[in-house]
Parts: C-alpha cells; sequence; structure tokens
DNA sequence: GCAAGTATGTGGTTTTAACCACATATAAGA
DNA sequence: TCTTATATGTGGTTAAAACCACATACTTGC
C-alpha cells in the first residue's frame, strides 16, 4: 500500500506514520481489487466497514425491482462510500455500490474508532477528519437534490454542468458519467436527455462529445 | 433554558451539567424565538452558528427566483439546522431555513469546538455527537433522494408514507407538512398531489384527511 | 481494417403531470 | 354567527417527458 498517497487522503489528515500504522492496524485496513461492474456492497446488507477509494471509481446507486437506476453519488480516487452505514451500525444499506472503473478499495471497520484507547492520537484525529467527510457528503447529497429539483430535462442538465464547472473552475470539462448515468443522475430517461443535449447544442449553450462538455456563454 | 432537557438532546449527549456549562460558554450559545413564517437563515449568507430548535418546528428549504419551492427537510423538535455550513466554514449556504411552527432555536458557534482545549472532556463528546448528527442527517438526505426517484406521482406518495410509517411504528399518523409542503417536498405540483391522493383514496390504499394518515392493507 | 458490441442520437406515440380556473371545505377573527 | 382568509379538491387543457423502435457512431479485439 502506498502509504504517503494514503496519509495526504482526507481521513488520515494530521497523521504521522506511526499514528497512521496504528490507525489501520486497529480498524482491520484492508485493500481489494474489483473489476468494474463489480457490486461491492448490495442493498440490504449490513455494511460493517467503510470503503476508501484509492484507485477507479465507484458509483452509489439504486436499483429497484423493475430496472430502475438512481445514481446517488459518484466516488472517485480518494473519495468514501458507506461511511454512515458502517459508523451507525444498526442502519441497513438502501443502496448499492458498484464499480464503475477497476479500482482498488480500501475497508475500513470505522466502527472500531469507538473502542480504540482516548489517549490514542489518532484517534481524535480520523474522528474529527470523519466528521469533515461525513459533511462534506452532506453537501453532495444536498447538491443533487439541486439538480432534480428542476421539472425540465434542461433546467436539471443546466443546474448539474454548472456545478461542475464551479467546482472544476472551467467551463470545459470532463464528467464521470456517461449518458445512462447521468440520466439516471438527474432521474430522467436516457433518450429524452439525449435529445435535450441537442437541442442545448442547436440552442448554442454548450458544445459536447461524449463525456466531454463546454459550457457556452450566449452572445 | 431547560437544561435537563437540553441534556437528553443527541448533541450533548453523555456530558454532566458541569461540561454542558463549560460547552455553551465556550460555543456562545444563545436562544432565540421566531414566528411562524420567519426566515431565520437565508440562502447566501454565511452560517457561523449552526441551530437546534428546542421548540416548534422549521424547514429546510430552496427558493429560486421563479418561484419555485423544494423543501429538503423538516426539522422538528430536538432537531438540527445549519450544522453542515457552520462547521465547513466556507461553505455557503444554498437554502433557506424558515419557520414552521413558531419556534426557539438555540445557536451555537460549532466552529469554535475545535478551538477548545483537548483536555476538555465536552469536546471529545461534541465531536461525537455532531458526527453522529451529521451521519443522521446524511440518511435524511439520501432518504428524500429516495422519494422523489419514482417516476409517478403515486410511487413518490407511496415511497414517503412508508417511510414515515415505519419510523412511526405504525400505519395510522400526522404528517409535518400540509398538501403545499407535501407538494414541494415530493417535487411535485400541489393540485397533481391532491388528485393523485384523491385517486389513492378511491384505490383503497389509503385513507387521509388533511394531515393525518391511515396506510390500508389492501383486501 | 473488419466485425461485433456498446454507446449515442432521432422520430413518432402515448402517458403523465404541470398548469389554469374555479369550486368547496376548513379554520380564524370580528 | 357571519365574514374573510386559507387550504384543499376537481375538471379541462396543454406541454413535456417517458417509452418504443431503430439508425448511426464510436470502440475494441481480432
Amino acid at each position: 500500500m502506498d502509504m504517503q498517497k494514503l496519509q495526504d487522503n482526507l481521513l488520515f489528515r494530521g497523521m504521522d506514520a506511526q499514528e497512521m500504522e496504528e490507525c489501520l492496524e486497529a480498524l482491520s485496513g484492508q485493500t481489494r481489487r474489483f473489476p468494474k461492474d463489480a457490486v461491492i456492497l448490495r442493498a440490504g446488507d449490513k455494511a460493517e466497514r467503510m470503503g476508501i477509494v484509492l484507485r477507479g471509481s465507484v458509483t452509489v446507486e439504486s436499483n429497484d425491482i423493475w430496472g430502475n437506476c438512481t445514481i446517488l453519488s459518484h466516488v472517485g480516487a480518494g473519495g468514501f462510500f458507506a461511511e454512515t452505514y458502517a459508523y451507525l451500525t444498526d442502519a441497513v444499506m438502501l443502496v448499492d455500490v458498484v464499480v464503475n472503473e477497476d479500482c482498488e478499495v480500501l475497508f475500513l471497520s470505522i466502527g472500531e474508532m469507538q473502542n480504540a484507547p482516548a489517549e490514542k492520537g489518532w484517534r481524535a484525529k480520523i474522528t474529527k477528519n470523519l466528521l469533515t467527510v461525513s459533511m462534506h457528503k452532506n453537501l453532495t447529497l444536498a447538491g443533487r437534490s439541486f439538480h432534480t429539483a428542476p421539472k425540465s430535462i434542461r433546467g436539471k442538465v443546466l443546474s448539474y454542468l454548472n456545478t461542475v464547472s464551479i467546482q472544476k473552475r472551467s467551463t470545459e470539462f470532463d464528467i464521470p458519467f456517461d449518458r445512462q448515468q447521468l440520466a439516471d443522475y438527474l432521474n430522467v430517461e436516457r433518450t429524452a436527455l439525449s435529445k435535450e443535449l441537442g437541442k442545448m447544442r442547436a440552442d448554442g449553450l454548450i458544445c459536447c462529445r461524449r463525456n466531454h462538455f463546454v459550457l457556452l456563454h450566449e452572445a
């Protein structure tokens, strides 16, 4: 495991090498690799361990019996999943975690944190860091609510693209979704999304090819 | 302020009277009353303080320029708002916090927590409690995503009512929303919601009057 | 470069919910 | 109690998106 890279991760921020090691030991840190489309966690599971994406990416999604898919969030390298379920041990997962790009995941029994001796420096640090992680996750979830709120497909798309543009600090960027995934994220039908993107292009609002987008300022 | 009741609050769990006092002092605890429809916090504000609802209730909502309202969550007595924005001090609020029923709110400069001496017992406790609060808020937000995901109004309503029923452990319960608010929460149009509720009643799925609902098991 | 598989786009139809106008019911105040 | 205000429900129309079938474009492996 690349310790240096891990030490830069938000969850371990502020720890020295010694603390990191103790922490990984106490929380039974373990890495695993998964191929694209693998289901890492399934709705109904009781997740005892949270996941940290070291390489690749995953999506957190809900899949109902009728085949409807709703993507709640995309988690790239350095991101986290299932931390809520792993920490609130009584909560049952309502979502699946699915591999988007071949990835490597570090699992941590984050609940064990609370059993660690309070004197250990890493305990206070990881608690504080997990708090920050959780709050950021809150903003992510709230963000999706904003994207799905507009009534029209165009409104949803613009809300989403606008946010990505702000995050990337550029009007030209790649999004982490293909058409079907973007549709599932915005809760709309794929072909309707394609149509709307076509209209938006015709209207001179955007320019896009596959997952590459450019936002255009109207003349 | 009713200290006993406050001590039962999730955020202060595990603290003794002494710690509570120190904590409230350090975080500049201050209570205020608000009448119905007052706007406690407005989108665009930088919230330095989180709110704890002691009495009454508030809604966290997004109101755009065109008059569209989206209710993200309802916060009743004992609940919290703006903790994310108050803790992540650089984040600007994207939502309004509006009084739903006349209420009393305790404000806390939760960011100050990090400046308190680490030896203080209350600091570790409130950090841990805030973590729990944040994670529960995550589940709340994810819950709304599930309610708004179904394509049909009926699907949304059933998803919502089903969840409330599970929380209240009964098929008969009051919801904290009037029709307009429920529509805003589920992201649908009010009159369309009324119509659908009528149909659902005709279909023998539910029985409702104002904000009182009974779920019926089909024959 | 070709074949096969996957992703994306387009046209046409149907379903659904938004929208508007208004009726009725309930609550609150004089 | 009567009046007024507010909340809820209903009918009809329209706009929009879901849905289906299929064409085209792109990717990948051989």
